[in-house]
DNA sequence: AGAAATGTTGCGCT
DNA sequence: AAGCGCAACATTTC
């Protein structure tokens, strides 16, 4: 459900909330959903302060004092909760205790979303980093996959989920179905600026829309991915695509490049 | 009430 | 062989 920009607001937010405070506990709903053995995770961050929280892909990354690192990926459907005795969640996979802040719940009635401690990034830049630049994508684009599937690659790119990929390939204009070696270098420059632009504002917006939002989704803004809108800002018609539960929202503005 | 939604993995096809 | 695309996972929300 949280794409890069919901997950860049919600670490903020959480940052804002539980930076410097100490980690009490550690509680394992769903053990199945951990990818590092419990006794690990519970020996290295309990009883800890949080340093920072912060996004990294797709996921929100819980940096300790002792320089621990507990990792939670969303999947399609983890959600973030704030909790107190007074409410509990169906589908909960780990809770946080805190001292003098509300707990934390993770959960995910898909059960997919998952921990794990000190997790390995893959050497793949962050949408957001400056390493996405044109040359880099002159270099990535050189092969025969359609543009979408490479934006959606975290082997290539991390942090670029479906529906971003729709809005960022309509905002360069480029079909989500052009082959990415055929794109000629004014569309990859486009490109680049298409992924940090979209991305940017998109994040402003869900912070504006929602002051201090950690879980959900908000994404009536969004221009092109949006069953709810028939033409684009410029007046296309939007046309869908489905492929398996998926779709891809475009229109005949994007250039189709094979 | 029923369609739509999301990321990753593994498998099959080229 | 490597690269590419697609289906499946499961349940809630609109």
């Amino acid at each position: 459900m949280p794409e890069l920009p919901d997950l860049q607001i919600f670490s903020k937010n959480l940052h804002l909330a539980l930076a410097g405070k100490k980690l009490q506990r550690i509680k394992i709903i769903n053990k199945s959903k951990l990818k590092s053995s419990l006794q690990k995770i519970k020996k290295a961050v309990e009883g800890n302060r949080i340093k920072k929280i912060y996004r990294e892909g797709k996921e929100i990354h819980f940096l300790f004092a002792n320089n621990n690192v507990l990792g939670f990926h969303m999947m399609l459907r983890g959600r973030l909760h704030y909790f107190d005795e007074n409410n509990s969640h169906k589908y909960t996979i780990v809770e946080l205790y805190f001292n003098e802040a509300p707990g934390l719940a993770l959960t995910d009635y898909q059960g997919n979303a998952n921990v794990t401690l000190n997790p390995i990034m893959k050497d793949s830049p962050d949408a957001l980093s400056k390493e996405v630049n044109y040359k880099f994508l002159k270099e990535k684009l050189g092969r025969k996959a359609t543009i979408k599937n490479v934006l959606l690659d975290q082997d290539v790119i991390r942090g670029i989920g479906n529906a971003y990929a729709d809005e960022i390939l309509w905002n360069a204009r480029i079909s989500p179905f052009s082959i990415s070696a055929k794109i000629p270098s004014a569309k990859v420059k486009a490109l680049a600026r298409s992924i940090k632009s979209v991305l940017a504002q998109a994040a402003k917006k869900i912070d504006r829309a929602e002051p201090g939002i950690i879980g959900g989704e908000i994404r009536d803004f969004l221009d092109i991915h949006n069953s709810r809108k028939k033409k684009s800002p410029a007046g296309a018609t939007i046309r869908v695509s489905t492929s398996g539960s998926r779709k891809t929202y475009y229109t005949n503005e994007q250039e189709l490049y094979k």
